[in-house]
DNA sequence: ATTTAGTTTAACTATTTGGTTAACAAATTT
DNA sequence: AAATTTGTTAACCAAATAGTTAAACTAAAT
């Protein structure tokens, strides 16, 4: 087996397609301009992944399984519901400083194609919400919760944590927020968005 | 001037380049299938518009001053936070079983060209936070809600209200609904919401 | 009825683009 | 070191695509 490039090259291929597809999405990526990135002929991608649409699964699959771990994060460990908003929250915001792309990427994708969370879906790692709906409904019997599904609730925390990041450049402008500001105001919305949360579910 | 099927042309093609840019986006759209849509000559699309990028803009404005209105509504009416947010959610919703493809279109197209905003923050009926802001302070200082920074309250409204229909299909999977039970969360969170932002927020 | 302005089409063009080929280069195996 | 396998490139190809052209058609105005 050969490599001293070999593998550099793969890697080199994958940061250069994640790169475009991440900013300009399927449709609007060009083979040409990944291979530029990469420093590398146009052949030598159809050489690692045969097609345009092959080496865009590599990329969308390396996106969700960064992105995947977080969401078991918070439905399956065994602290209370109110800490694993908090963890959930500070851990998220982190995570997307790190990738600021990766939410807006594979939410436009799947829209794009839905079908692709079919196979996912049968991957028996993907998130699912059986055990916080459990905890979270001992915990309303309990009465330290006001009443409220687990799915809602679900849906509430990740809009209140991903929403501000895919609709940026819409929200920067209604809040009439230069990048500067709109950046500290991301900040302050780890501890913002959990309080708001607990706030809002909390039994009083 | 002869008219003739004039107007009726025009409104074809919108209304055909808005089904395709609205699922496939500007990349993804193309002329032949706007054409074929309006049953109509592809040349026929230059004729009116002059190129892909003005009808794209054409429809774009189109979809963007039917959201701009709701906005306002919330921002700029003189009853209390609380009925605010109560009318905004009960609107938006209705507004997007209409319009269900366009939040999703303007995010994804905003973020590929953010400029697309700029001119549009010179038009004097964007909407602002001021007076939102302003009413804000008050009900925090009578002690009715509980400290919030306006561009706080205002992105956590939009985020619970656009995302679950911007993300539907990644929601959709980890709740594990079928269409029938996710359009019925979303019926219910009508009213799940507005109570949620509520008692997040208000002073007890 | 003829002119005129607006409307519609079929055919065409130039360019872009994903993908292929064939030859070359470098490393590995035998 | 000869043969084989793997990695890389330039040149090429066919399909797709936005946009153009020139001619035909329609209906109103003169």
């Amino acid at each position: 087996m050969k490599k001293s490039k070999d593998e550099n090259t793969e890697e080199h291929i994958l940061e250069a397609a994640k790169l475009v597809f991440q900013s300009k999405g399927m449709d609007g990526a060009r083979m040409q301009e990944i291979a530029d990135q990469a420093g590398i002929n146009k052949a030598l991608l159809h050489y690692y992944f045969r097609s345009k649409q092959m080496l865009f699964e590599a990329v969308f699959n390396n996106a969700f399984s960064l992105l995947a771990p977080q969401l078991k994060a918070i439905l399956n460990d065994e602290s209370t519901i109110e800490n694993k908003i908090r963890n959930f929250t500070s851990n998220y915001i982190s995570f997307i400083v790190k990738h600021p792309y990766i939410p807006n990427f594979i939410i436009q994708e799947l829209n794009r194609n839905p079908d692709f969370l079919l196979k996912m879906k049968e991957n028996p790692s993907f998130p699912n919400l059986d055990k916080f709906k459990k905890q979270l409904q001992k915990e309303i019997e309990n009465g330290i919760i006001n009443p409220i599904s687990a799915e809602q609730l679900f849906i509430n925390i990740m809009a209140l944590n991903v929403f501000p990041f895919v609709a940026k450049p819409l929200l920067k402008a209604f809040t009439n927020t230069d990048d500067k500001a709109y950046n500290k105001l991301m900040e302050d919305r780890e501890i913002e968005i959990a309080n708001f949360i607990i706030n809002a579910i909390k039994h009083t």
